[in-house]
DNA sequence: AGCAAGAATTCTGCATGCAATCCATATTAT
DNA sequence: ATAATATGGATTGCATGCAGAATTCTTGCT
């Protein structure tokens, strides 16, 4: 008999796996905004699960940070308020700069020609003004770099913490300097990466997230004092 | 009434909670070994809870790293092997830099001093030759010094990663030369924080850790290849 | 009307029951 | 004897029931 292909196993994941992710994507994707009550009976009713997998479903959550846990209370949608934004983008700096390095040692061309294809994708949507699409690759590049890192546990430690800014929706309008002047970083990164400059991509990449937590953390600020508008 | 002593507010922790910090403890101390199946009906005779909140603790332990869920069979206690343990150290070398230069900033005189105390505690145990006290004080220093980053995001990060690294025994026979040579490293590490030294306590850090991974790793392989004993 | 106390409802925390799956042992066929 | 298969017991995945906490609604009072 042949097996080889495989097609579609038909192992179900666990509803808790499946209920944890459907969570979490609408908490990425805003669909379920910060300080939501998260009400058990409506969820189930929702997703089509029991409360068992669903009540899993949010300890898992409130481990990862995208919940808080209320003793008799449920759970509701966690806060991302501009310091814990702030200092999430700090540790993602730290941990980045440690990707460029390990990358710069153990990326294989391929890969690397990989990061190159997604980094003029980016550019294309750059070019257009697309800033949804730019965001896509952008998001999609600091992602291959950590995880061509060959680091596992650094790879599921940024990622999680990927998820849990990406929930900010900071991107509303940044400034075209900005704009501009991340996408010359992005051409130095890839350069250094290339180069297996290890130094270089290590200092790049720290910069790279300082300067986006700064201009994240000004424009948040700016978005909760709408008092002089 | 007077309400300004609340002792010991009679709030019950919820019964997962109890449960997870239990097994984790018992997993990081190592009286559950790596590859223990996690049976719950056993379980829940010895924690006296009932198997809902024993399962959602299994889950929040996946996501920390601390056991793997095997659809259809259960938690087993994962492995730290010496792969996954070169790459923890790895990230958190990457995160103690980043705690040594915010701490450099942020602490207070009077935290630094709370590490100094810790540090000439754990000089004496160094001085008395015993290993398990200056590792609890080593363990600590390190601890405050992400703590005291003022960045929650990173010290929770840390902290998980820091309890998987300890299940790993592997502070058994440190040879003496490295055992003085991280007591030195240790001075230095104060010595930078004191002066508010950001540059210089980064690269002590960063370095401390690497030399820490690769004393660990050497020890960990050695133990995993008992052939030529 | 406004407020407070109490009752009713809703919700969460936890325990348990049932069905499906897995594992171990025994049984049969080759 | 070995391998394949069947079968019984144990174990997990999930749903649901029950008790207690919290919230909302109601009612009575000022």
């Amino acid at each position: 008999m042949d097996e080889t292909q495989d097609p579609t196993p038909i192992t179900r994941r666990p509803l808790h796996e499946e209920a944890t992710d459907r969570l979490r994507d609408l908490i990425v994707q805003g669909r379920l905004a910060p300080g939501t009550r998260l009400n058990e009976r409506l969820l189930t009713a929702q997703l089509g699960v029991s409360r068992t997998p669903l009540r899993e479903a949010f300890k898992v959550l409130a481990t990862e940070g995208m919940v808080d846990l209320l003793p008799n209370r449920g759970a509701i949608v966690s806060q991302m308020d501009p310091v814990r934004l702030a200092e999430t983008l700090s540790v993602m700096g730290a941990l980045e700069a440690l990707a460029g390095e390990l990358a710069c040692l153990n990326a294989t061309e391929a890969q690397i020609n990989e990061i190159r294809a997604l980094h003029y994708e980016m550019l294309a949507h750059h070019a257009r003004g697309d800033l949804a699409g730019y965001f896509k690759f952008n998001q999609a590049i600091h992602l291959k770099i950590v995880k061509y890192s060959g680091n596992a546990v650094l790879f599921n430690a940024y990622r999680q913490m990927n998820g849990n800014v990406r929930r900010a929706r900071y991107m509303a309008n940044l400034s075209k300097e900005r704009w501009d002047a991340a996408v010359r970083e992005h051409e130095e990164i890839l350069a250094a990466l290339d180069a297996r400059d290890v130094k270089r991509i290590k200092a790049l990449l720290a910069d790279h997230l300082a300067h986006k937590q700064k201009s994240v953390f000004a424009e948040l600020k700016a978005l909760m004092e709408p008092k002089a508008a």
